[in-house]
DNA sequence: GTCTATACTGTGATAGAC
DNA sequence: GTCTATCACAGTATAGAC
């Protein structure tokens, strides 16, 4: 998730050209996207320095302009990126699974495969959940589509999963669809795998959306 | 919840004292404490400028020196008020129920309040729930305590509420607790008057509650 | 392709008039 | 008690060497 290159690059004063070390080598671009997802999603959108993401991926902040326009256009692409993955790992997992699979299960699985994405795979993800609300309008509004798009998948899981219980109407729905994915969400403000194995989220979570659409009384 | 105060305020070019118009007069102290409030709920912890908090307060940002002595001690009075508030708020309500009451519906009244409390009544807890996580190192460890406090607090509902349900180890009632409850902060996220009466969320999020904590197989 | 040097801007903070 | 003026510094961004 984060390069173990030194922190404190090697730097002869007045030194020939960078000579990098081997984990630095390769496509900057993509290191430089990845630093700034790190630190986005520690660090929040205003708190996130050029300073800080260029430290992360080893390299000086003006060498992220040969690669990206502005500040902004930077944190637009770790955004963008981090929205599609989730919604492209969860549908992929869900393509995968047996199509005559119980609605619940299904849903089931979707948390589970929420949950490990945001929480082990993706600070892209991580950092589209920290960071929507507070990102300037005009990169909220390239999210939008996309964060939309997600929310519909999950809109069908759960209203299929939702079938025969209490949960009756299209608006309890919606608002039953943003609280599980609420709880997931919050996650990343309180999880840390030295107290909890996220194994054990991962089973309270789907215990939990298993209980609460069981069908009956 | 934010003065109705002209945003463009009267000033003579080279004019003489403020003669502050009526609703500036008072406690300035407070209306800057709430401004503070106000702009870090929406803001977040880094993008919160003094003068944007002095604007909202209908003063200048050298002002808030003669009040609090550097903008990290006014961020850490926000911080500290909106977690004291949630938690005086919750124990106040749960103090005038009828000590007879189901452990579930307990819970179900602490869900209500939670979300009126932080949707509708204090820009200080939204600040909190949204700005915990980003704030610097000192400040989050003064608000810890207070923190931890709520936590307990939320913690005995449940475990009380999950009584003969499925949720039987300690480890699995702390997740349950922390993913009905980031559920519920959560909505601070995308919860929009116009868009749903908060009644409805609330009808819904204790319908969720009590779902889940059903008696059963 | 990455660096150093530097310009420019905005923000936190202080001094002192009123 | 609030303002204007100003400083100091941090952060974005550009220019140009290598």
């Amino acid at each position: 998730m984060k390069t173990s290159a030194t922190a404190t690059r090697t730097r002869a004063k007045a030194s020939r050209p960078p000579e990098p070390a081997p984990e630095d080598q390769g496509k900057s671009r993509q290191r430089i996207l990845d630093a700034a997802a790190t630190v986005l999603s520690r660090e929040g959108f205003a708190g996130a320095k050029l300073t800080d993401i260029a430290a992360e991926a080893n390299l000086r902040a003006a060498t992220l302009y040969y690669y990206y326009e502005s500040r902004e256009a930077l944190v637009e692409a770790v955004m963008v990126t981090g929205s599609e993955h989730v919604r492209h790992h969860t549908e992929e997992m869900l393509a995968g699974l047996d199509p005559s699979m119980d609605a619940v299960d299904r849903l089931c699985a979707a948390v589970e495969s929420h949950l490990r994405f945001v929480l082990e795979i993706s600070d892209y993800t991580k950092a589209v959940i920290r960071n929507a609300g507070q990102v300037p309008q005009h990169i909220r509004k390239s999210l939008d589509a996309e964060i939309g798009r997600y929310g519909k998948l999950w809109q069908s899981l759960v209203d299929a999963a939702a079938q025969g219980t209490a949960f009756r109407t299209r608006a309890e729905r919606r608002t039953l669809r943003l609280l599980i994915l609420g709880g997931l969400n919050w996650t990343v403000e309180w999880w840390e795998a030295a107290h909890t194995p996220l194994d054990e989220v991962v089973k309270t979570a789907t215990q939990m959306t298993r209980a609460m659409l069981r069908k009956g009384p």
